[in-house]
DNA sequence: GGGAGGCGTCGAC
DNA sequence: TTACGGTCGACGCCTCCC
């Protein structure tokens, strides 16, 4: 092991960085004049009017308590009569992975390892690069953001600390444009204060169930009951949890391995529960998981179904195939027999569909997509 | 009883 | 007041098998 669990053990340097409300940011560089505005990017449901969820928004947006994942009207509702000037788009997902690869191209070369996330984000582990110096790697990330700004014009914010975990919290530390150096010895500080939910993995669900335990602060995290902990929330995420509180993290920054699953989901036109009506997207759905996965040359043995229903639950229903396979039909026709199936009990009408593959696995000896269609 | 693998659900971004 | 996307990863529980 490399000992880099401790804060400074194994005398780490990561870096993270983190695009700031990057599809907002996105669309502001095609139209400049909607940086002074309150700007939502959308992902319309294809209902029809203001039906779907929000992307993200912009900072002007955000001082209206407008937030990623809450429903347009909602979104609409905040800015009504406070901000007439307010701006809806919708999501273009292409163009954006295109302003992402530019910035992606440009940090690339200042690390000694390169873990690509997101879109908007990445880990550079940069030990070497920096010598070891917590000075040299302060002016590194300096430079990164430079080169994120040249190449694709937009403003990121970067946390430099011991391992991954800090350097996310620490990325997210001060936005946008932030840049947070937290050195091993004042890695206890930092944490102490800072609430629960800052911790990557504690959303408002984890962070309510610990508030309920009397646990707000990653100070109280840490002096926290471990025993209580797994009571609550399971062996192995408890234990997570703590350790995250003292700030341990041994996860290298390594290259990604290629995704674990593909997946589409779609909106239906209305709520049902009729196996004709739902099979009618059901296609649609197989054919776009299955272009990802072909174009990607890899293979599948797991297939399954996503039902939302009407109430916003969720239901699945997956199975594993006799072997991998790369082979379209097989997968509609396993994806609508898991439909069937999963319909003979469903008591709630259904509003999303989803079809998702896993397990996979390369195609032997070429990577090539030829040979699939 | 314990490990491995499969299925279903949760929840983060 | 409510409203509600798309994609991905991780973990708990169950079952099967030894």
């Amino acid at each position: 092991m490399d000992g880099g669990g401790a804060p400074g053990g194994g005398g780490r340097i990561v870096m993270h960085v983190d695009f700031d409300h990057f599809y907002a940011q996105c669309e502001e560089i095609r139209r400049p004049e909607l940086r002074a505005r309150p700007t939502v990017v959308c992902v319309f449901s294809g209902r029809g009017g203001d039906s779907g969820a929000v992307a993200t928004a912009n900072y002007a947006a955000r001082e209206f308590g407008v937030k990623s994942g809450m429903p347009i009207r909602a979104a609409r509702a905040r800015l009504k009569g406070k901000a007439p000037d307010a701006e809806f788009v919708p999501v273009d997902f292409a163009h954006y992975a295109g302003v992402s690869r530019a910035a992606m191209d440009a940090m690339e070369g200042f690390a000694d390892v390169f873990e690509y996330v997101g879109k908007d984000e990445a880990y550079m582990d940069v030990t070497r690069r920096s010598g070891g110096s917590w000075g040299a790697a302060a002016h590194l990330a300096q430079q990164v953001k430079n080169a994120v700004r040249d190449a694709a014009g937009i403003t990121c914010s970067a946390g430099v600390t011991p391992n991954k975990l800090l350097s996310k919290i620490a990325s997210d530390y001060r936005k946008p444009d932030g840049l947070t150096v937290v050195t091993p010895e004042k890695v206890e500080a930092f944490l102490e204060p800072l609430g629960t939910g800052d911790i990557p993995g504690i959303g408002g669900k984890t962070a309510a169930r610990l508030g309920e335990m009397g646990i707000r602060t990653i100070g109280e995290l840490r002096a926290a009951d471990a025993f209580a902990l797994q009571q609550r929330f399971g062996r192995v995420a408890g234990a997570r949890m703590r350790s995250a509180a003292m700030g341990l993290d041994a996860d290298p920054v390594a290259e990604r391995e290629p995704n674990v699953q593909y997946s589409r989901i779609a909106t239906l036109e209305r709520d049902s529960a009729d196996y004709g009506f739902l099979a009618g997207s059901l296609d649609g759905l197989c054919a776009g998981v299955h272009r990802a996965v072909a174009a990607d040359g890899r293979l599948f043995k797991s297939v399954g179904v996503l039902l939302v229903q009407a109430d916003l639950t969720q239901r699945t229903k997956s199975r594993m195939l006799r072997r991998p396979t790369a082979d379209p039909a097989e997968l509609r026709r396993s994806a609508g027999q898991l439909l069937r199936e999963a319909l003979l009990s469903q008591k709630i009408p259904v509003r999303r569909l989803g079809v998702r593959v896993s397990e996979l696995s390369e195609v032997g000896g070429q990577s090539s997509m030829d040979s699939f269609v």
